[in-house]
DNA sequence: CGCATCCTTGAGGGCCATCAAAATGCGTGG
DNA sequence: CCACGCATTTTGATGGCCCTCAAGGATGCG
């Protein structure tokens, strides 16, 4: 599959899923998955997307850009995880009707919106498509354990690593990665947001990642020489991306 | 809706959402779930439900007794979550086919097993009782969240205070709850595993929480005497848990 | 060129990991 | 009933990671 052309037929949704089931999607499907984006938007850094507790009848899918879930708390914020393009950031809105979390840009966005009574409608006319949104809101929580794992684990450098090791392989799933490493909108207050420490040791941790050449971090621009020493350093393994690892599946009954 | 009449009219899966949204199930949906339930088995201490990687067909509910999801590496065992009774121990499975974790029991449990076919006829046939499977799997991915903020923010004994707080209600929830605390199988080590800290440091963590007065835990059987002085030491808020907080709902469509 | 934002560096102290060892509780069997 | 072994809990001492307060440099924008 040439994820160029799948992007330029489905401009808002060929990324949904890329190097992951998209393969297992038929054209009817990918299409009804396109006719779902009712309506797009785009926003700017900072801008919250959805906030804690409100209310929502439709979820957002991020088309282009950067989002992280927030929890806030005595004024202090804490990321819980982040989004690249072709993911659909709060799809479990749709069961949950309230977030537990709010969404935030890092950096300019553009997003595809879709209705909840859209999402219903498919669970009954395509159950397999149905499958493929509900697995896609379990891979968050698969990410989500490994980022309870790696915080249980790891030291700040290697939380950081980590962190740069996860982003790559999903930017490079949809067509975003390069073979020297990324470009993120990410500030180091953002990745030490991400990774339970303060911006000042995040500096730090990220001086020891540039002076043992594991991974070189400038203003967003991110270089890594050795993927495998990089994901040697964090304990890495992309099995939970549920990719091409031992854990992937390659169709999904129904 | 009293609880101890539902648990005895459905004895497998009485306990099922309980607290949360079983108040919309309708009897025939109750029903209908109660008759998923194939089998039953039974398991011990330290009994490994199920393994990483593994393919199953099946999903597993939680009757009695408690799991933790754990995720090894170099031979360290870290926790990543863990339930209580009426819990759907793996229903995530029915999407991803291979866990990326281990399910693993701490004291002696009975499961009640439900195959993925019965639950993709389910999708089809009861779209409401699907989309209630679907909100528990997103449950877990929102306590996941919580514990990755916990885990950011929290020192060693106010983590802890977290674990006991969320233990607590769940407890409650499915009827399993004290007025002046709960027991549980769990030991010193486990808790450790669940805090990311060593079962040393947790230890002098657990002894801070007796000379403060805010939780007493003796082998298995812990003791609140004042339920707001821990949620306030441990930075505990219910509403993640979708219970009848701010987040709540009261019913879901389809 | 001034300002805001982001990044960088230094010093002191607290939380927690680690190594080591002792005490307690509990079931088994003599 | 006591002796014994085992798992679990408890205590002590040392050192490292990381937080905090403080201040100085770099970068980009109007």
């Amino acid at each position: 599959m040439d994820l160029a052309k799948e992007i330029a037929r489905f401009p808002n949704t060929g990324r949904f899923l890329a190097g992951r089931l998209r393969h297992d999607m038929s054209e009817a499907e990918k299409e009804e998955l396109e006719r779902l984006v009712e309506q797009t938007s785009t926003a700017g850094d900072g801008d919250r997307i959805v906030e804690r507790g409100e209310q929502c009848d439709r979820s957002t899918l991020l088309i282009e850009g950067f989002v992280v879930r927030t929890i806030e708390n005595d004024g202090r914020r804490y990321a819980v995880s982040f989004h690249v393009p072709g993911d659909f950031v709060d799809l479990h809105c749709f069961a949950l009707k309230r977030l537990d979390h709010n969404l935030d840009c890092i950096g300019p966005a553009r997003f595809g919106h879709v209705s909840h009574a859209a999402i219903l409608d498919i669970m009954q006319r395509r159950p397999h498509l149905a499958r493929l949104l509900w697995f896609q809101t379990l891979l968050d929580a698969a990410m989500h354990r490994e980022w309870i794992m790696k915080l249980e684990q790891l030291t700040a450098p290697r939380r950081i690593a980590h962190v740069f090791a996860e982003i790559w392989r999903r930017l490079e799933m949809v067509g975003l990665g390069y073979a020297d490493g990324f470009d993120t909108p990410l500030r180091q207050t953002d990745i030490a947001q991400m990774c339970g420490t303060t911006a000042i040791h995040a500096n730090r941790a990220l001086a020891e990642l540039r002076s043992k050449g594991i991974a070189d971090f400038q203003r967003g621009e991110v270089r890594i020489r050795d993927r495998d020493k990089l994901e040697d350093y964090a304990d890495f393994s992309a099995d939970y991306l549920y990719g091409d690892g031992a854990l992937a599946l390659r169709t999904i009954a129904a």
